[in-house]
Parts: C-alpha cells; sequence; structure tokens
DNA sequence: CGATAAATGAAAATGATTGTCATGAAGATC
DNA sequence: GATCTTCATGACAATCATTTTCATTTATCG
C-alpha cells in the first residue's frame, strides 16, 4: 500500500493546550506576539517560535482563519466552519462573520465574463466599531 | 489666510520619470525590488531607496493602486481613478479591473448594521485566465 | 520503564521596508 | 547664466515580523 497522508494528530504538549486555550472564545483576530504577551502575562512559559509555529500549522489545519491587518502582520481567530468574511474593527479587532450569497455570485459571474476559471476572493470589511 | 494645503507638485526627476515610464502600459502589479531590477536591466542607475520612496508617494497621490502579494510584499500597479477591485491571473498576474456597485452597498450596508463607521473594504478575485 | 520521533525555544538569520544624512539636482529668483 | 533654497537621491544602517537552526526536552507507544 502506499499511504500517501498518515494521519499522525500533534501531540498534546502544554504549550499548544495554552495556545488553543487563548483561541477559544476570543472574539478578535490576533497576532502570534500578541498571543505571545498574553501567554506570558497569565504566567504561562511559552516560547514565541513555537506559537508562530502553532498558530501556522492551526491555520493551514483549517481550525483558525488568518488575515494581514494593516501593518502587514498575520493575525489569527477560530472561525466557524463554512465560507464566510469578515468585519474587523480597525482599532480593537473585534470581529463579526458576515456573508452575503450575493457577493459569491456577482464574483464567479464577473471572473466568468473574463474567461477565468477555478475562482476564489478575498474579502474583508474593515471600519471603526461602536465601542471604539 | 490659512494655506493649509499647499499643492507643491513633486519634482521632474529623472528618476521619478523611469519609474513612471515602467509602470505604464504595465498591466500587472509589480514589487519595488522588480521595478528596481527592471530599471537596472535597462541600464538606468537608480536607488532601490528611490524606488520605494517613489512608489509609495504615486500610491498616496492616488495614482497607483496596491495590493500585498501571497508573500506579503507590496505590489503595485497604475489603475483608472474610480474605485475598484481585480480579477487577477493565479498563474500569469493578468489583470483585469472590476467593479460591482452592488457589492459597495452590501459591504456599506453590513458594516452599518453591526455599529461599524469609517468603513473600508479589500477585495480581489483570483483564478485562472483563459489562456493559462 | 525505555526508545524514538516530534516539539520546544534561545539565538541567529532572513528579508522587505524604513530611517539617516551627506550630497546632488530642480525650480525659483535675480 | 549665476545663485539660492529646498526637495530628492542613495549608500548604508536600522527595524522588525517571521523563519531557521539545532541542542535539549518531552509526548507517545510498545
Ligand atoms: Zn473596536
Ligand atoms: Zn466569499
Ligand atoms: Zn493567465
Ligand atoms: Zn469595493
Amino acid at each position: 500500500m502506499n499511504e500517501t497522508t498518515a494521519p499522525v494528530p500533534p501531540r498534546r504538549t502544554r504549550q499548544r493546550t495554552a495556545v488553543e486555550g487563548i483561541l477559544t472564545g476570543l472574539a478578535e483576530f490576533r497576532t502570534a506576539q500578541q498571543i505571545h504577551d498574553e501567554l506570558r502575562r497569565q504566567g504561562d512559559r511559552i516560547g514565541l517560535t513555537t506559537v508562530y509555529r502553532t498558530l501556522q500549522l492551526m491555520s493551514e489545519g483549517g481550525e483558525l482563519d488568518a488575515i494581514r491587518n494593516a501593518e502587514g502582520e498575520t493575525a489569527y481567530r477560530r472561525c466557524s466552519g463554512g465560507h464566510h468574511h469578515h468585519l474587523v474593527c480597525r482599532s480593537c479587532g473585534r470581529t463579526v462573520e458576515v456573508s452575503g450569497p450575493a457577493v459569491e455570485r456577482w464574483a464567479n459571474a464577473v471572473a466568468a465574463q473574463h474567461g477565468f476559471t477555478d475562482v476564489s476572493h478575498d474579502l474583508e470589511i474593515f471600519g471603526t466599531c461602536s465601542a471604539c
């Protein structure tokens, strides 16, 4: 047999658990450094490198959504499964998941009109939330 | 009188002319380094710092559109004046400007519904063009 | 309990972008 | 054209998020 994709689950380490814990119930997008700072504040001893690696792996595994903020930094957030977009507060990071079937149809239609196939899109809405 | 915005046009230098020349008639997004390389290849003597600065100024002045590619680098392209989005070929980089009033309305409406102000959005459509 | 491969993290490297500042060159004025 | 003022240039250093290295630790399994 040719086992191309051996399903090896990640090891349950203290550090990975801590990162998952921070992300659970957090509605905001957060960068690796922010999460690292918060963990340190809580007293967790964890390396910045590990935070970067863990977030990357979780993102690749579909457990997290990733976006790049205005400063070009990558921020992560635990999201629901299906296709959706984000309404993000520029100052506090508060995020609301949004979806619009009409937008999906429009994007696919305009791409098809120009002969493009295998279509995907990136869409994020930014603003200042009422609390800020 | 209080002249808050003195309209001082940028000086017409050999370097700025060269950068503008490269961008004219180029349908693809290009990074500062790519443009610098191309100018050097053409025999133009120009510093990388100057290319970065010129592109930034042109972008701020609305002469160029800027996007961040998959590697996180900023790429620039001469675009038409109004608000629009891009349909970009993943393999050859061919870019088509597109616009959809319905999308604009939807984005603003959904942001307003959630109490967000000072709203903007990023939207790019990717696909494979008919030539690829 | 070992054995073993994955995970960690401190430190160094990377690489795009920005800051510095001495020198060069537009544009205005004479 | 000569001169002056000010902006522009660019070689170099600095910044800073992210990645790489690699020696050490540790989770998992038999
Ligand atoms: Zn906010
Ligand atoms: Zn969508
Ligand atoms: Zn193409
Ligand atoms: Zn738009």
